[in-house]
DNA sequence: TAGACTTTAAGAATGATTATCTTTTAATAA
DNA sequence: TTATTAAAAGATAATCATTCTTAAAGTCTA
């Protein structure tokens, strides 16, 4: 995908600018992160880069992923339970759809969120700068299944 | 408050009803959910509940909240980093305003909610059950501050 | 009160993440 | 191209919330 490249670029380009380095492993995690299909954990992208560079430590991955949250490069996905999920591909907050029978997740575009984000904000008189907003549910293919 | 006592008045009802003892260390931790005030982690619950059972364990706290996540009676908040905390007082999903300086907890009454959770269904086709909303900012107070 | 079953307490185990420390390497300039 | 050097990688230990395990204590019912 033409998109998925752009990302790819566009994060290569804040590393350079940033003066951070471009190694082999860190190319190679940004190639997963990318198009960030799944969202995935830091296990899994480890298990992707580990073929190509056997010696790779998940360390390795740990430190890169801290290192592109803070340049604003990739959104983490927080869970208490298992582990967090990394989305390169979208690296703002916005909403998302769970399936809570297949993990299946969708990125819906919400044209609510703007009155809700202002609603926020005329009642509480918060100013809001960030949001996690998740819906749990059933997909409609899961919706099909008896059990 | 008068509402704190109903919230534990219902709690102990459910336990009963499920077939569940009442014990001491039960009712302490309950009085301690019933007001959630500040939505207290497992350790800030601990704190409280030893006072009064010196030999309490933390495991028998964690033990008591999973059997009332359970029974529906508290709502679980997580986070991947720090504790989660957990809310007696509306055992429901709804929304957050959380202040990222201070800490503080906001429940907003979101009249759009509804509408989001339509547009949501509307668009993904998932039948949705279950959400978390968190907006984060800064409140009023913690805007007035300078640095 | 005895017996059956729950719950508690204490500490070990788990698992994701972070920290530490040594070795290796990418980027720069001679 | 090579030497230099600060950054990054790799290996492994440490951390910390949570879960598990097992034995002792408590609760309820007959």
């Amino acid at each position: 995908m033409r998109n998925d490249e752009a990302r790819l670029n566009h994060m290569l380009l804040t590393l350079k600018e940033r003066g951070q380095r471009i190694t082999p492993q860190r190319l190679a995690i940004l190639r997963v992160l990318a198009p960030s299909e799944g969202r995935p954990s830091v296990e899994e992208i480890y298990n992707v880069v580990v073929k190509d560079f056997p010696t790779t430590s998940l360390a390795t991955v740990y430190k890169t992923i801290t290192l592109l949250k803070e340049l604003g490069e990739v959104l983490e996905l927080e869970f208490s339970q298992g582990s967090n999920r990394y989305d390169g591909s979208k690296p703002f907050p916005h909403p998302h759809v769970v399936c809570t029978r297949c993990k299946r997740i969708v990125d819906p575009d919400l044209e609510s969120l703007s009155a809700m984000t202002a609603e926020v904000s005329e009642q509480t008189g918060f100013k809001v700068v960030n949001h996690r907003l998740d819906f749990y549910g059933l997909c409609p293919e899961c919706q099909k299944e008896k059990v």
